[in-house]
RNA sequence: GGUCCCAUCGUCUAGCGGUUAGGACACCGGCCUUUCACGUCGGUAACAGGGGUUCAAGUCCCCUUGGGAUCACCA
């Protein structure tokens, strides 16, 4: 045990995205390892931007993945008063001050210090302002030093340092007097005793602005981890076009939550040569200093394996709940016929997806599908008619209905006709799925019973006598 | 452009001064086999370049090059 506190602050504009999931996946690691808190804020200050549905969607993801918080949700937009308090506190102690220039202002002078080579920063117009013009919209900036160095020391990235003349007093209350970002970061992490920033590196540049604001508020700095970001295929910054980047969508697309989040951690963390890690591996395991400094490629195909590698290891029973979504959007009730579990037991060696599983199940509910041409044509011939037939007969008088008994009146069949498997094998495996790609034809006929499999096997006799 | 970050097979990575540079995904072969798969065996494939330091450099330092992030009254 310790007292670690991390969190995980979205800000609902959207979906939770793979790079959050990892983010959020990361901090809540690293507070079940130590025994720490893992806090989820909301960051919704912008509140133009903000939607319900984003939360929503958020806290879906977060669910899914099986990322549980022990405190919050908090929302920044509750807590506009404490912000205030805090901004009150700096202007009066001077380490803040109003600033009259309007935007237009700011943007011709970030164009000119542009056009003639300097550096686009605020130039302290209102830093020193004697008096303050009444009835002028204002902001508050937050005064940064001018000189010195702010440094920290990155868990993941090694020190990292700053010039001071490099920053600006950057805004912290805007002209209708909500709080900025950057601002209601430092004040929720350093009220909220968050010990340790696990955050994408794409804050590294706001990190000494906010350390800055620690110190003149007199709070301890919490430790920083900066976690690279994930590409695309094509190495630039992974979005839309490189594929899903919501984490619900894999789910939709029969993805299991323990292989994303098994995939998400293996991006940029390792562990020696391992590759499949339990939850509670995880917890165990997991530690930030085998977190990798460089962006990682966000690779489908090993996710895929990974969850391919989930469902030929899953539960049935488990596996067969998740799967009715999927038959229901087929127009498939698994009530209807065989045993889901059991169906499910013959088709996850072959099933990468939950998608693809549902795929698979369908023949087993159907018993009116149409046979694939090819096979049909090449299996479902005179030659075979008779030796369905037979097996119609031997299956009929079957008792042991397992797929040891089965494969015995097969091969008693089979004796009795003089042939071999592979003369009526595949006949029986279009009969009976409609194609040349399934289980093996003992497991479909275990599921699907000697009744139903009798009753395909004379359609399809009775099929190639009609052709 | 300024600042900051990054750099081992196509991809994810191991490596923490001395290795035939290892594993995984993907890819290509063999085996297994009633199909498709699973499994299994094997193969192709990497230290960005240049300087140092050192008896010894993928590992440490510097430069170059190449990527990326960020410079908002967004977060």
């Amino acid at each position: 045990m310790s007292d670690v506190r991390l969190r995980f602050a979205p800000s609902p504009t959207g979906y939770l995205h793979v790079g959050g999931a990892r983010t959020a996946l990361f901090n809540w690691l690293l507070a079940r390892k130590q025994g720490g808190k893992f806090i989820l804020r909301i960051e919704d200050t912008d509140v133009a931007r903000s939607t319900q549905e984003s939360v929503d969607a958020i806290l879906e993801g977060m669910t899914w993945l099986g990322l549980d918080w022990d405190e919050g949700p908090f929302f920044q937009s509750e807590r506009f008063p404490v912000y205030l308090e805090f901004v009150e506190k700096l202007v009066a102690e001077g380490k803040a001050y109003r600033c009259y220039c309007t935007t237009e202002e700011l943007e011709a002078k970030r164009e000119q210090a542009m056009k003639e080579g300097r550096k686009p920063k605020y130039d302290g117009t209102c830093r020193n302002r004697a008096e303050e013009p009444a009835g002028r919209p204002s902001v508050i900036r937050f005064r940064a030093p001018e000189t010195g160095v702010t440094a920290f020391d990155d868990l993941i990235k090694g020190r990292i340092a700053f010039a001071n003349e490099e920053l600006d007093d950057l805004i912290i209350q805007r002209t209708d007097g909500t709080p900025t970002y950057n601002f209601t970061v430092v004040i929720d992490d350093a009220t909220m005793g968050v010990t340790t920033v696990i955050r994408g590196d794409d804050h590294i540049n706001n990190t000494p602005r906010q350390i800055l604001m620690y110190e003149a508020l007199g709070y301890p700095v919490p430790i920083f981890a900066h976690v690279p970001m994930i590409l695309g295929s094509d190495k630039a910054r992974l979005s839309k076009r490189h594929g899903a980047t919501s984490v619900m969508a894999y789910r939709d697309m029969g993805y299991l939550p323990e292989a994303m989040v098994n995939y998400l951690v293996r991006l940029g963390w390792s562990f020696g040569d391992e590759e499949i890690f339990s939850r509670e591996e995880l917890i165990q395991k997991f530690s930030i200093e085998n977190v990798g400094r460089s962006a990682g490629v966000f690779n489908p195909d090993k996710l895929l394996w990974l969850n391919h590698h989930y469902i030929k290891s899953g539960d049935p029973e488990r596996l067969a709940e998740l799967l009715k979504p999927f038959l229901k959007e087929r127009g498939i009730d698994p009530a209807t016929g065989p045993s889901l579990p059991v169906v499910v037991k013959t088709l996850q060696e072959r099933s990468r997806t939950m998608l693809e599983m549902a795929d698979g199940a369908i023949f087993y509910y159907r018993d009116d599908f149409a046979y694939d041409e090819q096979a049909a044509a090449k299996h479902l011939v005179p030659a075979t008619a008779p030796l369905l037939a037979a097996l119609v007969t031997k299956l009929e008088s079957l008792v042991d209905v397992t797929q040891a008994g089965i494969e015995a009146a097969f091969k008693e069949s089979m004796a009795e006709q003089g042939i071999k498997l592979g003369q009526v094998g595949p006949a029986v495996r279009v009969a009976l799925c409609g194609g040349t790609a399934s289980p093996g034809i003992y497991e479909v006929i275990e599921a699907l019973g000697c009744e139903e499999t009798v009753a395909r096997l004379k359609r399809a006799v009775a099929f190639i006598g009609k052709a």
